[in-house]
RNA sequence: GCGGAUAUGGUGUAAUUGGUAGCCACGUCAGACUUAGGAUCUGAUGCCUUCGGGCGUGGGGGUUCGAGUCCCUUUAUCCGCACCA
């Protein structure tokens, strides 16, 4: 009997959705663990091999895990709200609800196919009503809360209101937009309107008049990750500055908790190190700079305090608060003109333009507060406006930018730090001794600048402060495809919806642009507005406020009076094993860590940490293949006979080349022109070029899983992702070589059985049999838990090869459930072939026995002058002294020693041995 | 510029974690069975060689009896951040 993978893939999976195999309750009396992919964004290009590789892995290890006893959840869901969908509405007219129903239809499909173990009874959609109604719900709680720095922890609204009337900003640490100071008497005298804009300040979830990535051709505002190199991740449209009233989510206000927080977790070194770059944590001085002839002070922010000396100007940014004010009447026309210029320029462009120095003097003057020396303000854009205050001490002596400034304009520059030299440009002074710094000169750097601190707090010019690169998330969206938002108008104060009103729905429109006064498309909808009349919110949620407590929500998803019930939460609490694309480091990752802590400070979570472990999945690239035409002619060329002719290369779908050799029938059916091509061939055959490119349609390198499940089956498919190298690395997919695994499985398929019928023998496996099943026994599972599947793959192949063609059922039997996570469908049926009546999911996992990999002797090597000339195996029990002297007397070791007694004999751990002569 | 990662046969990779480099596959070559093979099975396959051996893990140096593995240095590629004060 043949392995038909065909009909035993289809005939199990239909079984395990008849029994409900995989569907999964909570069980206190079982240890529990949490299998999690990212969900995918049903895009309407389907999935391509690249995409099952991290679903394939979780899923082997779901599959282990529950063969281990454990209970698996193992979910799946749909990111279906976003910017694809929509986009292509309002290019169809199609609703969005539409196509996402449509490839969600054919995801499934795939998916299916490939033979996963997901509940599917858990399955969560972001843009179900009864799904968004709980993104809503965490957004009225962030809008209600305020985030209290003292005690590390969000509290209610109420709390702060209240302590505001009894003793207004006294006492409160609170994360906020801007640093506020009022009276209880003055809070108490402020009506609604007023005390909703203050309370705006410290929300978690507020409105700001802010300066926004606005990206004209979609429409929309973006977030900062969604930003790259000033355009669109999506589309790649671009984005400028622009300073717009937007909702946003205080994410700064955890920053320092996202930071602590990732040193518990057990994600790779580099995926920390972007978070902990995106973070952006520094350490410094905030101080504040007499303006000469005004009260006021110019507030800057500087990580290296100890140069203060050496500051000889100051620059502002051109978006910075006070250009209007510090520009004296004789600037102000060149001042106004640069700020223009500055406004015009597109995030892109400024990039592009980063080494060119530009800017205007104020014509006003600062006082350095060591020196006492009157220093020239500047405007420039080299100076950002959100990052620390928007304006800067320069040091021209030790900062390239500030140098170029200064040499630009001709302001001095004054060294503080010994040992460079000026005259080829700044140098920065990490470690040296100062000069030029009064009390500080002679002194080491690291000294002064912690002397620095203590002297700017002691002469009152500021403090010690520390600084985030993390910037709020924003978080409304000018589009039609999101959540709305929970939130209503009285003129232009926002009020919360109450959450009993929840989901608020998205409505139906009929056109999903933007209306032609430019408002997002739920302004085209006929009274969009509170029964009592008040208007909604026209922006809707961006794509990650879905995704960002999804994993939540599979723990109890068809709850409708809580995001997740407490039994529930305590059981499953958080996520053991996530895998998914690093891609998301900097967006889906911050936010879900953000997303949790703040329910967690709520005590609706138990788990501070989402995500306890994470592996990130290298991308598959495709690998495209090339035929040659002869210039001029309908010939194609052979990629060994090429260079004879003059040539022109063209992409050929990879799936009618096999082995790089092209299957020229199916070429000729391919494309109409090439129906009469003619071909140069080599040795009977035509060999194709390739080379590694993205994966993409035009390339004609597409893979399509279906592709692989037809012509060898999922197993197949499983293993050979599997195999193909490091789950972490990233590689081209490449068909060839997939015979290999293939083999493999019809080899393991035949060892049960005998002129075509099944049968396996009853008779005792012989001890070498048995040392080969322990021993992959042993490697498979280490494999596993170490996510090296690929070896793990290898190790099944050495087995096969070891037992060659036994047939006992005392191998055999374990080796299937071995192979079942890899290989569900062939591991299914051989298992039942067995004579189990069971799932081989309720099987147990065989274990080693390490009677069976015990070694009584060791081989050890031995090399003379440090050559390794031959390994003798001797008794474990022997001692050093005892190995030494057996060494010397063996027969090859005269040959190497040629009579001469050994200078030294080394033996390393008792284990290791060199003779010197 | 800062930070992270990677580099091993014709190809994908492996290496008991400092101990015979190249496991397992792909490909190639040879053979067997076949009317046939893009099926199956067996064997060979890092490079050079005067057949003694020599050389080999991007390059150079070091530590060590012994280095793909540790240290220094350098090059290349990929990724993240980036006028971040």
């Amino acid at each position: 009997m043949d392995y038909n993978f065909k009909e035993i893939e289809a005939k199990w999976q239909r079984q395990w959705r008849e029994n409900h195999t995989y569907r999964v309750v909570e069980d206190p009396a079982r240890p529990k663990f949490y299998v999690l992919d990212m969900f995918p964004y049903p895009s309407g290009a389907g999935l391509h091999v690249g995409h099952p590789l991290g679903y394939i892995a979780s899923d082997i290890f779901a599959r282990y895990k529950r063969l281990k006893g454990f209970n698996v959840l193992h979910p799946m869901g749909y990111d279906a709200f976003g910017l694809p969908a929509e986009q292509y509405a309002i290019q169809t007219g199609q609703h969005p609800a539409v196509t996402t129903e449509h490839n969600v239809a054919r995801y499934r499909e795939q998916l299916d196919k490939i033979g996963f173990s997901f509940d599917w009874e858990r399955e969560v959609r972001t843009c179900d009503p009864a799904y968004y109604k709980w993104t809503q719900w965490a957004f009225l709680k962030m809008f209600g809360h305020w985030y209290d720095r003292t005690r590390q922890k969000a509290r209610p609204i109420e709390e702060l209101t209240a302590a505001f009337a009894a003793h207004g900003t006294e006492g409160i640490d609170a994360a906020c937009t801007t640093e506020m100071h009022f009276t209880a008497a003055e809070w108490n005298d402020w009506d609604e309107a007023r005390k909703e804009q203050v309370l705006q300040n410290y929300r978690l979830a507020f409105r700001a008049d802010t300066m926004v990535n606005w990206c004209p051709k979609l429409g929309t505002v973006l977030a900062n990750d969604e930003v790259r190199d000033g355009l669109s991740v999506r589309g790649g449209f671009p984005v400028e500055q622009k300073r717009m009233k937007q909702w946003l989510l205080r994410v700064t206000a955890y920053a320092q908790r996202m930071l602590d927080g990732l040193d518990r977790l057990e994600w790779s070194d580099s995926l920390k190190e972007i978070q902990r770059n995106w973070i952006g944590r520094s350490v410094g001085a905030q101080v504040f700079f007499d303006i000469a002839g005004s009260e006021k002070k110019l507030e800057i922010f500087t990580t290296r305090p100890d140069t203060i000396f050496g500051v000889t100007f100051m620059v502002i940014a051109p978006e910075h608060e006070w250009v209007v004010e510090l520009t004296t009447p004789e600037n102000r026309a060149a001042v106004e003109a640069y700020i223009e210029q500055a406004r015009k320029r597109s995030e892109r462009e400024r990039i592009a333009e980063t080494r060119r120095v530009s800017g205007v003097a104020t014509g006003s003057y600062a006082v350095n507060p060591f020196t006492g020396k009157k220093i020239p303000i500047y405007v420039s854009d080299y100076v950002l406006a959100g990052y620390g205050t928007g304006a800067i001490m320069a040091v021209p002596a030790h900062d390239s930018r500030d140098y170029a400034f200064a040499r630009h304009f001709g302001l001095e520059i004054v060294p503080v730090v010994a040992g460079g030299d000026l005259e080829k440009g700044s140098y920065d002074a990490k470690e040296g001794r100062m000069i030029n710094s009064d009390f500080l000169n002679g002194k080491d750097v690291k000294e002064a600048i912690a002397l620095m601190f203590d002297e700017v707090e002691r002469r009152g010019l500021g403090k010690k402060l520390v600084n985030y690169r993390l910037r709020d998330a924003i978080f409304s969206r000018q589009r039609y495809w999101g959540e709305p938002f929970p939130i209503y108008y009285k003129g232009d104060t926002a009020y919360p919806l109450d959450e009993s009103k929840l989901p608020l729905e998205l409505p139906p429109v009929a056109d999903f642009g933007p209306t032609e006064q430019g408002e997002p498309p739920l302004a085209r909808v006929k009274n969009w507005a509170t029964p009592e009349g008040y208007p909604y919110e026209l922006s809707t949620m961006p794509g990650f406020a879905g995704s960002s407590a999804y994993y939540l929500r599979y723990m109890d998803p068809h709850n409708d009076r809580a995001l997740v019930s407490r039994e529930a939460d305590e059981y499953w609490r958080s996520v053991d094993l996530y895998v998914g694309g690093i891609e998301h480091a900097t967006g889906h990752l911050m936010y879900s860590r953000f997303w949790n802590m703040f329910l967690y400070d709520l005590g609706y979570v138990c788990e501070e940490e989402p995500f306890r472990k994470l592996i990130n999945q290298g991308m598959i690239q495709g690998r495209s293949n090339f035929v040659y035409r002869v210039v001029g002619t309908n010939k194609f060329v052979s990629l060994g006979l090429k260079d004879q002719y003059e040539t022109q290369e063209i992409h050929v779908d990879v799936n009618i080349v096999k082995n790089d050799v092209l299957d020229t029938e199916a070429f000729r059916r391919w494309m109409p022109d090439f129906r009469d091509a003619e071909f140069i061939l080599e040795d009977g055959k035509y060999v194709c070029g390739w080379a590694v490119e993205k994966m993409s349609k035009s390339m004609y390198n597409v893979v399509n899983p279906d592709y692989i499940v037809d012509n060898y089956g999922a197993d197949t498919l499983r293993m050979y992702e599997m195999f193909l190298g490091p789950l972490e690395q990233s590689k081209p997919w490449d068909t060839n070589g997939i015979d290999g695994v293939h083999k493999f499985l019809r080899r393991f398929w035949r060892m049960f059985f005998r002129n075509g019928t099944f049968g396996v023998s009853d008779e005792p496996a012989t001890e070498k049999e048995l040392r080969t099943l322990h021993k992959t026994i042993k490697k498979v599972s280490e494999d596993i838990e170490n996510f090296s599947f690929n070896t793990s793959v290898a190790a099944f192949m050495i087995c096969l090869n070891e037992l060659g063609d036994c047939d006992k059922r005392q191998i055999l039997e374990p080796l299937t459930v071995l192979l079942a996570p890899f290989a569900p469908h062939i591991a299914e049926e051989l298992w039942s072939q067995l004579g189990h009546t069971t799932s081989v999911c309720d099987a147990a996992y065989p274990t080693y026995d390490e009677h069976y990999l015990v070694q009584s002797t060791f081989e050890y090597p031995v090399s003379v002058n440090g050559k390794l000339r031959f390994r003798k195996e001797y008794a474990l029990s022997m001692t050093p002294s005892e190995i030494q002297t057996a060494v010397v007397a063996e027969p090859e070791a005269q040959k190497w020693l040629d009579g001469k007694a050994p200078k030294k004999v080394i033996v390393v751990a008792g284990k290791i041995i060199n003779i010197v002569i």
